[in-house]
DNA sequence: TAGATTGTTAATCGATTAACAATC
DNA sequence: TAGATTGTTAATCGATTAACAATC
């Protein structure tokens, strides 16, 4: 099992998401031609995008559409549950913790962490909101391996830290700072400014 | 003026950050170098970068602070305010909302619309928040040029093809839909999916 | 001056696209 | 069978990195 290149990785959530639609029309066969008109790809690069899962098509059919679901699940691990923790439960953290859509990556956010004393013992979309202070002790205690950080970019360094030192895995980082950790932790930035900065590059280009 | 390619493009924003902050401490020259080291890029990378502004570094000092924010402001059109409305006033609308870093790019959300009537007259972090049945007259007699779409999955097809009808030119697409328009609008994705599938795939790796 | 940093030209690297034989 | 689609090998393309002379 050789690792698949990022940029195809990239794509996979939108094959799987095009691919579970066919399965909900009743589509049991499916081509790497059909997936790429839909999503205005090349055929050459959905069918190798494919090909990186270890599945083999049927020449004259395409992919038989339930495996190939679960390889794509299987090359992003979205196949086994992902817990994680949510830290900075303000609206962004209340959207992305109401979004059912996580599921469908394995993602489960079993907790919520903020510092304000007021959202303490409350709930959040169903989920519990703990103070900051107990968040080592959870870390340590059940081994979560992720984390959501929603927190303003203010504390996001500091937070950061403290979810290192308690040894979480892997950050994805809402909050617009550049978080400067040991490579013990990945990060994954979600970064606003740069899709916005590509936005307005197409629409000036767009212009003239 | 040639156009300055999207990898760059997205990495401006990083150094547009990283400079108001040296800046904010007064400095007033920087290098290509330094710049490089703060952010984990190699140096070429940042040097070749910021040569596509046009600008020119002085060996041995580097860069003006001052024009070269200007000129990466100006590269991004930045310098000049973009009018937008927003389309869902639902967390994750209120939560990009209240986000004040969007002024940094130049980026003013004036009126929100909703289809929920319980919202409507209300404001949402001080924006008033309008009816759907307002949208298109709005845009027809303002000439908005953008629109960030915050709306469900289900519904933000419709409402694109709306958007489009009524002429706006640029839509920052936060709904997990591919939208199908006609190529007159640039849409940019923000996509959760592909950043989770990245951060799943990198923690996978890192496992090994 | 000496040395850091620039700008530029060439080399490398990786991803995408093209071409085409194999096959259901 | 005929034709669509696969898998694979080669070509192209663009971005990043390397090398190095110019210069403040």
């Amino acid at each position: 099992m050789k690792s698949i290149p990022l940029p195809a990785i990239r794509r996979y959530p939108l094959y799987l998401r095009r691919l579970k639609a066919y399965r909900m029309g009743g589509t049991l066969w499916v081509s790497a031609t059909m997936l790429a008109e839909d999503l205005g790809f090349s055929s050459i690069l959905v069918r190798k995008d494919l090909a990186l899962t270890g599945l083999e098509g049927r020449p004259k059919y395409g992919f038989s559409i339930d495996p190939l679901i679960g390889a794509i699940e299987e090359s992003l691990g979205w196949n086994n549950r992902t817990d994680a923790i949510l830290v900075g439960a303000g609206n962004l953290g209340s959207a992305l913790l109401g979004y059912s859509g996580f599921a469908q990556y394995g993602l489960e956010i079993s907790a919520v962490f903020d510092s304000d004393p007021a959202k303490i013992g409350t709930k959040v979309q169903g989920v519990p909101v703990f103070p900051m202070e107990k968040l080592t002790d959870f870390i340590g205690r059940t081994h979560i391996p992720m984390a959501v950080l929603t927190v303003p970019a203010e504390s996001a360094q500091r937070t950061a830290e403290q979810l290192e030192d308690a040894g979480i895995r892997g950050i994805w980082n809402f909050a617009p700072a550049k978080l400067k950790l040991s490579d013990k932790v990945v990060v994954q930035r979600v970064d606003l400014a740069s899709s916005f900065a590509e936005l307005s590059s197409r629409l000036k280009k767009d212009q003239t």
